[in-house]
DNA sequence: TGTTAGCACTCACATACATCGAGTGCTAAA
DNA sequence: TTTAGCACTCGATGTATGTGAGTGCTAACA
C-alpha cells in the first residue's frame, strides 16, 4: 500500500508531467508548494514507486514518467474534479443553439465541438437506429428492373437502398404489398422487423400477392438494416500536435489505426458500458494505441442508451479536464435528445 | 529552345528523381544506356538547364532536382505513355465486377481501388445530382410540429431533410399539396426544382391549399438541395510513405490541408474541365500543396460531365502512370454510368 | 529512525572538429 | 565540340568533449 507521501509524489509527478511532458525530476519536485521534504527524500520515495511500478525512467539518470499503471492508478485514485472555465461552458452549450432537426447534426456538432475544446481527437457514436420504430416503408419503382425502397423511423431517420425487382412483379402488386407491410408494421422497431415479416407478415402476403416467392427474400432484405452506429470524427489531426507524436512512425501507425474504421469502431464498442470508462495505452488491445488513451462516456434519451462520445489522446492526457467536458457533454446531450424523443 | 541532348537530359534526371527520389549527378546520369556523352558535358548541359529554371540544386555541389518548371515540361512533352500492367487491369475491372446498384458505392469503389493501384491519395468527385430528374416527393409527418421530406430522383438517388410544419397545416392539405406537386415536377431537373415552383406550382397551390401562405416557404427550402458533389477519399495516409513527407511540419500542413474539405473541393472543381488536367506544386494555389501534385480526370455518362477522379501525391510523382491509370478508371467509369443511366 | 546534505556517477544532448565522397565548375588538351 | 583532370564545396557521418539534469548511495543529523 502506499503512503500518503508517495501518493502525493506521485500525483505531482503525473501533473507535472501531464503539463510539461517532460520527465519529472527530484529538484523540480521539491521546489513545488505542496513539497515540503527534500530531493533526497524524494529520490527515495521515486525508487519506491518505480520499484512498485508506478513510474518510469526513460534512460538510466533521468526523471521519472508515470507508467500505464500509474496512469490508471492516478485516474482512479487520485483525480481531482475539474470545474469548467465559463468560456469552456459557453461552447458546449452551443451545441444546442440551434432547434434540434436532425440527430445526425446535433451528433456532428457535438464531436466537432469537443475536438476543439481538448484539441484532441474525438470520435461519436450513434446514435443507434435500434431501437427507432418504423414510420413508414416505401418503395418507389424507378424502372422495370428496379426500385428505391425507403425506410423512415418515428425519429425522423431514413434508410434507403436500391433493390432489384422480380422480373415477374406487377405495379399493382407492388402497391398492395406495401400497404400490407405498412399496415402491419408500423410502430415495429428495426431491430424486429426482418423477424416480424416471416412470423407475421408473410402468410398475409401469401394470401394477397401473386409473386410472393419471389418478393418475400427482396423485401426481407430491404428491411435488413444495418444496425452499427455510424461514427463521426473530428479533430483527426490535433494528434499530430502533440509532442509525443514527433516521431514519423508514431504518426503513421496511429493515423492507420484511426482510418482503420473497423477496429477502432470494435474498440468503442467494448467501451461502451454506462458512464465515463478511461482505457489507458495497451489497454487498449489495439496496435498504434500504445500511446494514447481513450475516454469514453454514453449518451441516452431517457432510459435508453443511444452513442457513445470519445475522446481520443496521448496517454499524457488531461484526464480531468476531458473527463469533465465528456460528462457535461454526454449529460447535456441526454437531457435534449429526452427531450427530442419526447416531443417525437 | 532546348536542343534534343537537353530534352533527354532533362527527362532522364525526372525519370530518375521520380524513380529513386535522390538528386541526379552528371555520373549517374553518364552511366545510363541512354546517354553515350561524358559527365563534363552532361555537367556543362546541366548547367543550362539550371539557367533556364528547369532543374535545381538542393545545395552548392549536389546532384540535380527537378524544378516545378521542369515537371511541368515533362508532363507537357517529354511524357512516355505506359501501358498498363495486367494486375493493374485486373484490379480496375474489378470495380465493375458487381453489379451497379447505387453510383455512390462504386464512386467509392473507384477511390479505394485507385490509392491502392497508385499508394498516393485518392478523392473521386460526384456523381453530381442536379442534373438528376424528381422521381417522387414525400412529406411523411412524424408528430405535429416536424415532418420529414424525402426526394427521390430518377437515378435513386434519395434526399432527405426535417422540416417544420406551420402550426395551422392540416394533414389532408399536407396530402393534398404533396400530390400537387408530385404531378407538377415529377422529371423536373432538381435544379430547377426551387425555380419552377414559384414560376408555376404557386397559383395552383394557392387555390387549392388552405394555408398556403405559410406552406410555400417550407416547401420551396425543403426542395433547395445542395447541389454540391460529394468527395470520397481514400489512402489519405498514404502520403505519410512518401519519403518527402518524413517532416512532421510538412505532413501537419498537408494533412491540415486534406481535413479543411472545403478549400480542397473549390481546387477540385477548378480541375473539373474535360481530359487529364495535371497541376504541379504551387500551380495549386492552395497552402500546403506546395510538395504536391494533383492530376484529375473527368467522367461522364453520355455526354453529360458527372464528376472528377483524382490523385494527389509529391510532386515526384509517377506522372505517366499515375495518368494511364486515371484515363483508364475514368473511361470505364464513364462507360458503366452511361449503360446505368441508358438503362434507368 | 526518518530526513537530509553531499558526492560520485550516468547519460542525453549539444558543440566542435576531422574525414569522406558525391557532386560541381573550370581549364586545357584532344 | 567533347572530354579528362583537378581543385573545390558541402552534406553526411563519426569521434571526442563538455554540460547539465538527473540518479543512487552514504554518512551525518534531528
Amino acid at each position: 500500500m502506499l503512503t500518503d507521501r508517495q501518493l502525493l509524489i506521485l500525483q505531482v509527478i503525473i501533473d507535472d508531467f501531464i503539463r510539461y511532458g517532460q520527465p519529472v525530476g527530484s529538484r523540480t519536485l521539491s521546489k513545488k508548494d505542496k513539497i515540503t521534504f527534500s530531493s533526497a527524500t524524494i529520490r527515495n520515495e521515486m525508487a519506491d514507486l518505480e520499484e512498485l511500478g508506478y513510474i518510469e525512467k526513460t534512460h538510466i539518470s533521468s526523471g521519472r514518467v508515470p507508467s500505464e499503471k500509474g496512469y490508471r492508478y492516478y485516474v482512479d485514485h487520485l483525480l481531482s474534479p475539474e470545474r469548467l472555465t465559463p468560456d469552456d461552458m459557453r461552447k458546449i452549450k452551443s451545441i444546442f443553439a440551434e432547434r434540434i432537426y436532425e440527430l445526425e447534426k446535433i451528433v456532428q456538432k457535438s464531436a466537432q465541438i469537443l475536438s476543439d475544446l481538448t484539441s484532441y481527437t474525438s470520435i461519436v457514436l450513434g446514435p443507434a437506429v435500434k431501437d427507432n420504430r418504423l414510420k413508414r416503408l416505401q418503395i418507389i419503382p424507378l424502372n422495370r428492373e428496379t426500385a428505391v425502397a425507403i425506410i423512415v423511423t418515428d425519429t425522423g431517420h431514413v434508410e434507403n437502398r436500391m433493390i432489384t425487382l422480380p422480373a415477374s412483379v406487377e405495379a399493382s402488386d407492388l402497391e398492395k404489398m406495401v400497404n400490407i407491410l405498412n399496415e402491419r408494421l408500423v410502430g415495429v422497431s428495426i431491430a424486429e422487423l426482418k423477424d416480424k415479416i416471416y412470423r407475421e407478415v408473410a402468410n398475409v402476403l401469401r394470401t394477397h400477392i401473386y409473386s410472393y416467392d419471389s418478393m418475400l427474400k427482396t423485401i426481407a432484405e430491404t428491411l435488413d438494416i444495418p444496425q452499427e452506429e455510424k461514427m463521426f470524427f473530428a479533430g483527426k489531426t490535433n494528434m499530430l500536435i502533440q509532442p509525443e507524436f514527433n516521431d514519423i512512425e508514431k504518426i503513421r501507425s496511429l493515423m492507420a489505426m484511426i482510418e482503420q474504421e473497423k477496429d477502432f469502431y470494435r474498440l468503442l464498442r467494448q467501451n461502451s458500458k454506462k458512464g465515463i470508462q478511461v482505457t489507458i495505452g495497451r489497454e487498449n488491445q489495439l496496435s498504434g494505441m500504445e500511446n494514447c488513451s481513450l475516454i469514453t462516456a454514453t449518451y441516452s434519451a431517457g432510459e435508453e442508451q443511444l452513442g457513445t462520445i470519445a475522446i481520443l489522446g496521448p496517454t499524457r492526457m488531461e484526464y480531468s479536464r476531458v473527463i469533465a467536458i465528456l460528462q457535461r457533454v454526454a449529460s447535456d446531450l441526454s437531457t435534449a435528445l429526452t427531450d427530442w424523443y419526447q416531443n417525437s
